[in-house]
DNA sequence: AATGATCTTGACCGATCGTTCCAAATGCTT
DNA sequence: AAGCATTTGGAACGATCGGTCAAGATCATT
């Protein structure tokens, strides 16, 4: 099997991701993730340089599927306003089930590893940072169309919305009460008013 | 040595609460327990009957120290409405030091273990529902005293503080930007008017 | 002074950690 | 058909994991 591996390389970063997402960094050992991802020891180290690149390109993974993209499709499909109550919606939908862990991989990372790891750290910064421009653009968008009051300023109502996103996902991944989840979304949606 | 221990039982669980809070569970080991308190292996099983039930206790310590008492506090020395708005500032203001850790221990710990262990998921959401709580008696005593509108209802805006609270908490432990959290205490502030 | 209850100390346990390495297997290239 | 580049599978590594245990140290009680 020299010139084409047995494995699709996208399926095991797949599959390693999310068993980074459920357990965390050091809660997920290699054995798990050969368990998790059905390849071979060997082939992990030859292939992904062992658990902490691994983690990495999931973690980079992660970000482009479950963060850029997911605020593309939603940017394309809703109109600036609607597009923010979207992500709020959803992130508040996702709950643990047997496919998909609970809660945000970023910001479990931000958490575990942010603190002690500055490759990591700087990650997860611009990937937060790329949210809050992502708010900040629907808002001025949303301006422009009258949807929101003029009196919105972006930057700070885009970082208020962080603050408030990166909460419903502690909260998503804790706690199991849908009342809590969805004041929040009516408070993000009462900021933009 | 045998009727008095020799160590401080406080102090111990003070210094393995902060290794807890620095690094959490998982990255936390025996040995760096050990390291942390200065005890002996066979005090700390003996005393705190291994690393699990440690952890809970110093959890448990945390949440009175850093948490009842904190709010308490804030509760006995400012009015209603100031209350909030002076936790979100000191919550914002705490960074890592070279004795306190970045974030909140039990923020960390709803996401790195409530999802995997009934026990310590109790423990967060009833102290999650405490800082509810807490919120929404200081709106309602607010509105009591006519410092915020009537309009206000208490319920959902603890809850939306809440969520607010946590993503400062997280922001806390990752982002280093002060203008961040300062946005975001603003718009707490923004919430009760 | 002898006793006994308690705590301290650190050696030690098997299991698991992340990583390395190499022989065996494989299929394209010549 | 032979050679070769590459992947696979798994044995083995030293380090560390959380936890156990028995011997030594200590001091109130007798």
């Amino acid at each position: 099997m020299p010139w084409d591996k047995q494995y699709d390389e996208t399926e095991v970063i797949e599959k390693a991701m999310r068993a980074f997402w459920a357990h965390g960094y050091t809660g997920t050992s290699v054995a798990d993730l050969i368990a998790a991802t059905g390849i071979n020891r060997g082939s992990l180290y030859s292939a992904f340089d062992g658990k902490r690149r691994l983690f990495l390109t999931a973690l980079r993974h992660y970000d482009k599927l479950h963060r850029r993209d997911f605020l593309a499709r939603i940017e394309l499909e809703h109109a600036p306003k609607d597009a923010i109550i979207e992500v709020f919606t959803l992130a508040a939908a996702l709950r643990g089930n047997g496919t998909t862990p609970a809660g945000c991989l970023l910001v479990n990372t931000a958490i575990e590893l942010a603190p002690h790891d500055e490759e990591v750290a700087g990650l997860v910064q611009s990937s937060f940072d790329d949210v809050e421009d992502f708010f900040k653009r629907m808002v001025e968008r949303a301006k422009r169309e009258r949807t929101v009051p003029q009196s919105l300023s972006a930057s700070p109502a885009a970082k208020a919305l962080l603050g408030l996103f990166l909460g419903l996902r502690v909260l998503a991944r804790s706690n199991a009460d849908p009342a809590t989840r969805k004041t929040i979304i009516a408070q993000a949606h009462a900021m933009l008013e």
